[in-house]
DNA sequence: CCTTCCCGCCAACGG
DNA sequence: CCGTTGGCGGGAAGG
């Protein structure tokens, strides 16, 4: 008791963890949300309080989303929902890219050391690289295109290329990096290229596109391309082959999350955009359960996932009802979330952040957290 | 120590 | 001009 005031911190090292942020559970959440029925737009605003993060997020998933067709931009704060199915269309197309340009991975990661030579020529960084349609091609875009160069989106896409014109299949966040920088040297340009891929790996990964993995020898981590094979389903639903019975109207975006494990978890169908969570999770030993003490009514089995202090999470589209209106959507965002922590409100961003982060850590388990590679 | 990578400042963008 | 997007890198958690 007694908590004066202010000052909370310090009170246990273990009650905040930086993976349950991460890019890739975020993805998850993110996908989880809107895999389900008929999801057709997605609004940003929507997403980051149903998700419970900042806005600044969602644009990191919603662009590598974007890079592999599951999402595209369809007006300000409004992304069309594709699917699954779009991906293997949006990888061939890269594939193409990828040929047509003069790829040249040059490396093969077999040991730590390597480097040294290899006349990576990479993409070359010049501009516009793709279906720049811009209806007004008079020369107005001279040197503005400097920022597109460096998106994430596109680094995603050659990322990916990397991947798919090589015939080295596991490559390095570094080989990656020095590869797609062209002839960059530069350190500085090269941390910060790292950190981006490690992000776009994150969430490719929570997708099951990609598995990390440490080299054979040499220890050292890196990524394998898994692609559409991550997930041989074929076209079979795998409706509920599991326990789906209470499937409550939104409300209850069943969790478990992807593990940590090493499992096959994920969700990866891209076939049929139904399905999502089903699958395998019967070898999961879901034996987290917040069952550890503290006190939480409802709610059961659930690693991490969309907590927040709104949890609405109910999105689907309007029934079948002669409305009027189906401008509705829009409103589960001030239904949920009376105010966002703009970019300033630092109290009341903060204040948000702990009410956030409060009801996370009533949900997590908080038990599991010892996660080693069985795998050598 | 080194690797991983979250957070959010603040500058381009687009209306 | 202001709200939306989203580079970018500090610097802290996790090995």
């Amino acid at each position: 008791m007694a908590s004066l005031h202010d000052h909370t911190e310090t009170k246990n090292p273990s009650l905040y963890s930086r993976k349950e942020k991460s890019l890739g559970v975020l993805c998850s959440n993110f996908l989880r949300l809107y895999n389900r029925d008929g999801v057709e737009s997605i609004g940003l605003d929507n997403a980051a309080n149903q998700l419970g993060v900042e806005r600044r997020r969602i644009y990191d998933i919603v662009n590598i989303l974007e890079s592999v067709g599951v999402l595209t931009r369809k007006a300000k704060n409004q992304y069309t929902w594709k699917g699954f199915n779009a991906i293997p269309y949006a990888l061939e197309e890269l594939r193409k890219q990828a040929s047509n340009e003069s790829y040249k991975v040059s490396q093969y990661c077999s040991f730590g050391a390597v480097v040294n030579e290899n006349d990576c020529r990479g993409p070359s960084n010049s501009n516009n690289s793709n279906t720049d349609r811009h209806t007004k091609s008079s020369g107005s875009s001279k040197s503005d295109n400097n920022r597109k160069e460096k998106s994430l989106g596109l680094l995603t896409q050659n990322f990916i290329k990397l991947f798919i014109s090589s015939n080295a299949d596991l490559i390095s966040l570094d080989t990656a990096a020095t590869a797609l920088l062209g002839d960059i040297h530069d350190p500085t340009a090269m941390r910060t290229k790292v950190r981006r891929l490690y992000d776009i790996a994150n969430v490719f990964s929570s997708m099951n596109l990609l598995e990390k993995m440490r080299h054979p020898e040499s220890g050292k981590p890196a990524f394998r391309w898994l692609g559409l094979k991550g997930d041989p389903k074929t076209k079979s639903q795998t409706l509920d082959t599991n326990n789906s019975k209470r499937k409550a109207f939104g409300t209850d975006i069943t969790n478990h999350d992807d593990s940590k494990r090493h499992r096959i978890d994920s969700l990866s169908d891209w076939s049929s955009k139904e399905v999502s969570v089903a699958m395998h999770m019967n070898l999961d030993s879901v034996k987290v359960e917040c069952d550890e003490n503290l006190s939480m009514p409802p709610q059961r089995n659930s690693k991490e996932f969309v907590f927040g202090p709104f949890t609405p999470a109910t999105a689907h589209k309007v029934g079948t009802s002669g409305n009027k209106n189906l401008k509705q959507a829009q409103d589960w965002e001030n239904l949920a979330d009376t105010y966002r922590p703009q970019y300033r409100n630092k109290v009341l961003g903060d204040l948000f952040g702990h009410y956030a982060e409060a009801w996370k850590s009533w949900y997590a388990e908080a038990a599991e957290k010892k996660q080693v590679q069985p795998v050598s």
